[in-house]
DNA sequence: CTTCCTGCAAAAGTTTTGCATTAAC
DNA sequence: GTTAATGCAAAACTTTTGCAGGAAG
């Protein structure tokens, strides 16, 4: 399992990340009096490891012996508890990725063929010269932002 | 524009707008082989009136004595016909607009308490610099880009 | 031991569909 | 006159909830 360095190295990074995540998402139940079950968990690991929004129907694949209705439940306490984000993708079936406190700020590749949906980051600069605008424009108009979400159409690789 | 400042020209210059609209409307729809009929030509108008993303409910209070059978079966058509564009806002409602193809493109304002959007413009040289970084990503990615959205989530001025 | 979580099944909500009738072309 | 659109009611769909039993702290 240690066997090559590249991948042995990023494999530890990335357990020491997860491990962090596990903490964080642990503190925040617990400071909701909610416990930090074994589902709970698993999903949590199912999210990290997709690294995309994924459909209830893809998490119950990914979560085996899971019934729907403890899916659906502790999907929503993750949410009030501000560990994931749920959304309504295209194709009307909700999506749930983690909160991006969680993952970082990205943006989401939607594949209009196969409802594929993929994270992605913009460069900094135009990343925070959006922001800029945003900001001015929300003043201007009385909004108070919080947050902005970008989705970029199109077709994805295999459906092109 | 005439030049004159007064409502009488603004209105007349949207009446002739949505006049054009309707012909527009009218030919997708013949090349569709459907029909415009009375109850299309009815959610046209309230879509045009509303300025903003409506939901089925909305719609059914705006278009009175139209089943919402009827409602959804038509604004499926319309979908179809590149004319309306739905979508799935906050809350699990479907929510339709015109498409931007015939309102020219825009984002949204959205209102994290009570749910509301409205449209809202970029200005010209942010929206193109978000274009060109959205192409260039998005080339580099594999992916072909058809279009983009963008929801700025937050507090309306009602509920700030 | 007390509180919260789980799982099944049944309900609630929005959206879709079957079928007889009516309107559009 | 032919074909598509309409309206009602019933079905299909995702998602939520009641309740008895089990696990967590």
């Amino acid at each position: 399992m240690t066997g090559d360095a590249d991948d042995g190295a990023e494999d530890d990074a990335e357990d020491d990340a997860e491990d962090e995540l596990h903490t964080a998402v642990g503190t925040r139940l617990e400071q909701a009096e909610g416990r930090y079950t074994r589902q709970r968990r698993a999903l949590v690991d199912v999210l990290v490891g997709a690294r995309q929004p994924l459909t209830v129907e893809e998490i119950h694949a990914l979560a085996p012996g899971v019934p729907q209705s403890s899916l659906y439940r502790n999907l929503a306490v993750l949410e009030e508890t501000g560990v994931v984000h749920r959304f309504t993708g295209h194709g009307d079936f909700a999506r749930f990725e983690l909160a991006e406190e969680l993952t970082g700020h990205h943006h989401h590749f939607v594949c209009s063929n196969c409802g594929a949906m993929t994270d992605v980051e913009l460069p900094g600069a135009v990343e925070s010269r959006l922001e800029d605008a945003l900001a001015e424009l929300s003043r201007r108009e009385g909004f108070t932002i919080a947050e902005h979400r970008l989705d970029i159409v199109g077709l994805c690789r295999s459906c092109a």
